[in-house]
DNA sequence: AGGCGTTCCTGGGGGC
DNA sequence: TGCCCCCAGGAACGCC
């Protein structure tokens, strides 16, 4: 599942090829995947988009044109990717034509990926919050909003409107990597652990961009698959020996999520 | 405020 | 082999 490495992945195939270029046409092959316009409406004043750049923020794909931007979230299993092929995928949900006869395909199997057009990135950043992996992710702000919130950490980090990046598996490897069980209130949460914890998100999310994305069920960039799935620590390692202690790591259901923990490097802090 | 269930989807795996 | 059922989950939404 498309986290905040992943995303960045696809951003850092795409600057370059895409940076430009001049989109012709937009055509929806899933009628949902334009969650809030009709393509035709682009192109009723101008025949091409000249595309400007393409970056991330949050886990959106950014298509920076001349005064508006295509946002494409990949959700579940969306692949978004420059081909030459004239046959189109079987999951494809958008075509988005190119000059020089060049596709961006959007490609989704479980078809809960969009794509938004805004004005600019006032509607996505009140939704969303820090960037991890920037100068705003400081240690005195992460501890504040942990200590002024009665919530479950799991649930808290996987919350959007508050850190940005963060899906099931990074959050899973970056509470063990911090020692804090994913059922702990963040209340609760020692402040040295908190600056464990900091510390561990951006570790652990700058090696996934390093390895280019971790390949659990669909990740892969033009075939190519990321290389963090062989360092997951505790991600999808149920019954096998914790890195850390050797003992089993275990499966639990928390914030209806597949969570996976060493019951004995990860404490749990919950008022008794 | 925050937890929880539901919805959107399809492919893959387990059970028989 | 084949069929049925359940599970995977990011994010929005409604309810308590």
């Amino acid at each position: 599942m498309p986290e905040l490495p992943e995303v960045q992945t696809v951003v850092n195939s795409l600057v370059k090829p895409l940076s430009g270029r001049k989109i012709t046409s937009i055509s929806a092959h899933w009628p949902k995947v334009f969650d809030n316009f009709h393509p035709d409406t682009l192109f009723k004043k101008q025949s091409q988009l000249k595309i400007i750049t393409v970056f991330r923020r949050a886990k959106f794909i950014i298509i920076q044109l001349e005064d508006s931007i295509l946002a494409v979230h990949l959700r579940m299993t969306g692949k978004l990717y420059i081909s030459e092929e004239s046959i189109l995928p079987k999951h494809t949900s958008a075509l988005i034509k190119l000059d020089k006869k060049m596709n961006l395909i959007f490609e989704d199997v479980r078809k809960f990926g969009r794509i938004y057009f805004f004005k600019n990135l006032d509607i996505i950043n009140t939704r969303h919050g820090i960037e991890p992996l920037s100068d705003m992710f400081q240690i005195k702000i992460f501890q504040k909003i942990l200590l002024s919130k009665k919530r479950n950490i799991k649930a808290l980090l996987l919350d959007q409107s508050i850190v940005v990046g963060l899906g099931n598996i990074y959050v899973d490897e970056s509470l063990w990597m911090s020692g804090i069980h994913p059922n702990s209130l963040s209340y609760l949460i020692p402040k040295l652990k908190i600056k464990r914890l900091h510390q561990s998100i951006i570790i652990i999310l700058t090696e996934a961009i390093e390895s280019k994305g971790t390949t659990i069920i669909d990740f892969s960039v033009n075939g190519q698959s990321g290389k963090y799935s062989s360092k997951l620590s505790v991600y999808g390692r149920k019954n096998d020996q914790c890195l850390n202690c050797k003992s089993r790591i275990i499966k639990l259901r928390i914030c209806g999520r597949g969570t996976y923990v060493c019951n004995i490097c990860q404490q749990k802090y919950l008022k008794k």
